[in-house]
Order: C-alpha cells, then structure tokens, then sequence
DNA sequence: TAGTATTATATGACAGTGACATATAACTGT
DNA sequence: ACAGTTATATGTCACTGTCATATAATACTA
C-alpha cells in the first residue's frame, strides 16, 4: 500500500504545481522566445501560440508567465516592444529581438548543447546501474503514472 | 553603447545570483542523488564529493542546498535516512535509497530523454534561422562574455 | 594547551522560474 | 444584452539554486 492515497508523492503531493518533477521545459521559456522573435516581430498572444504550434514548450504556456517574461526581457534590452496605439482592435505589444537578444540566443544555443551533454551523463551512468531495462521493470506495479 | 555598466544585463544585472541564463544544471540535483543512492547508501558530505567527482553537476554542489534537498526527498519517502548514535566519529545522516526513489529514477531517466529532445527541436530551429555558424559570429563584438 | 582546519549537518534570506487564479479591456458573434 | 475571443497584466505560491552563516566534533599543529 505505498502512496495510496490520490497519487505518488513524488508527484506534487496532491497533484499540481510541480511537486518532484521539474517540468521538462525549465528554463526553455525565454531561450523560445528569442527563437521565434529571431524569426521576426509578434506580439504575446502571437508568441503563445506558435510556441504551442512548433513544440518548442509541451504542456502549453502559461499566459501571465509569459507577459512577465517579455516585459523583463524588454527591460533587459533583450526586445524591444512597441505598443499599438489606443486606435481599433485590442491593444497589442509588438517585439523586436534586439541585437542583445540575437547574442543571448547564440549563447543559449551553446548552453543547451552542454546541457544535453550533462543529460546524456546522466543516462549513461543510469543505464550502466540499471542496465538496458530503463523502462519501468515488469515488477513494477503499473499504477497510474501519469507521467507529464 | 550596449549595457556598458558593467557587463551584459542578461548576464545577472550584475554578476551573480542567475541572471538571464538558468544554471545548466537546473533541476539535476534531485535526480543525481537518486542516482547515486541507488549505487548504494551514502551520507550527505559523500555525496557531495561523488557528484564533483563523477561531474554530474557542473561547477560543485551547493552544500546547503544538498542537505534541504535530501531532507525534503526523505519527507516524500524517496530516501530512508538514518541518524547515527551521538558515538565516536562526527554525526552522519545515511542515506538509503527506497522503493519509490528508484521508481521515481526510472521517471526521471525517461523525462530527461524528453528533454533533450525537445533541446533538440530547439537546436534545430535555431540553426535554421542563423544557419551552421551557430557560434559567435565575426560581427558579434568579442566582448566579455563569460559564459558559465 | 590554544588555535586552526576538516568533517558533517543545518538554517536564513533572496532571486528566478513555472503553475494557478484572477482582473482588465476591446472586439465579435448571437 | 450576453457570452466568447483576443490580448495584456497582476497576485500568490512552490520549488530550486546561490550566498552567507551557524553548529558541533574531530584532527592537526604550533
């Protein structure tokens, strides 16, 4: 009878906001961002949904992270916003990576190839302890992992 | 006259404490004792010393943050911890990894092959747009960019 | 013996990020 | 008039990492 009660433990305690899993996409949100704005202007809502399109963040973006993100991204000087203005048709705040930004962007590109490195580190010495059957083992109780 | 106060704002604002660049070794922590736990049972300072060792997080541990971090997977049941007698010898907090931790480590091995896929997508976004130099170009002024 | 270093564990304060909830406007469709 | 969509924004909270500091006991060394 381990863990029945609503779920693992290590899988947020009651089920949301994190819990022991980091989700997959830390700190993917701002390296995405400055992808897609390399590719030309957009504004938020813009941005939200391409993300979701191209894959680049599974489980969706969550909306306010991500206005929070480019408002400190534009304070940074990594984008540059301009607001439409108060004329027809909602509001928008439309960005333009900067020449920061494309530096940044370079850099995030060489940080993640070290981080897959670290990854595959990782993987190496877990298959060399658990060998080839990584997958959850046949004695393991299939409970409802609902992985991601 | 980009950010001459004093390096790159995304670089910290200031030197330290993250800044615009996540650790790359974001969310390892907990996955790489559970790791080496499950090599065997060992106390805090010794895994401490193992993770430089084997290099499974870049740039040395945080010792604070080891000890909050086996604490916490102690409460969720990840990890069995036992006291030693206030005998000879300093204190020490031996850790044996349990039945949850290891389930929990296959999870983990799986969800960090998702993630170096989607760096994947990533990268190769990314060398669509600026092509196969992705490294710092002739034009990018060479100025301190002390990565890592 | 006194002072320092090492071993070993622990806590406090802070910043960055993501998750969830909620608020706000303006426009669109019924 | 009402609800839905588009679009932006803020508040609160949890988790992680970083830096600093506290605490004991042992080991060394002058």
């Amino acid at each position: 009878m381990h863990h029945g009660f609503g779920g693992p433990p290590w899988h947020g305690g009651g089920g949301r906001r994190g819990g022991w899993f980091m989700p997959l996409t830390w700190g993917f949100l701002q390296p995405s961002l400055l992808l897609l704005l390399a590719e030309g202007p957009q504004h938020g809502y813009s941005l939200m949904e391409e993300l979701g399109r191209r894959k680049l963040l599974s489980g969706g973006v969550d909306v306010g992270n991500l206005y929070r993100t480019l408002h400190k991204m534009e304070m940074a000087g990594l984008v540059e916003g301009v607001r439409s203005e108060p004329g027809p048709g909602p509001k928008r705040n439309v960005y333009r990576i900067t020449p920061q930004g494309k530096e940044l962007l370079q850099h995030w590109a060489g940080a993640l190839e070290q981080r897959t490195q670290m990854i595959n580190t990782f993987l190496d010495e877990f298959h060399r302890v658990f060998g080839a059957d990584a997958g959850i083992g046949p004695d393991s109780d299939s409970e409802d992992v609902d992985l991601l």
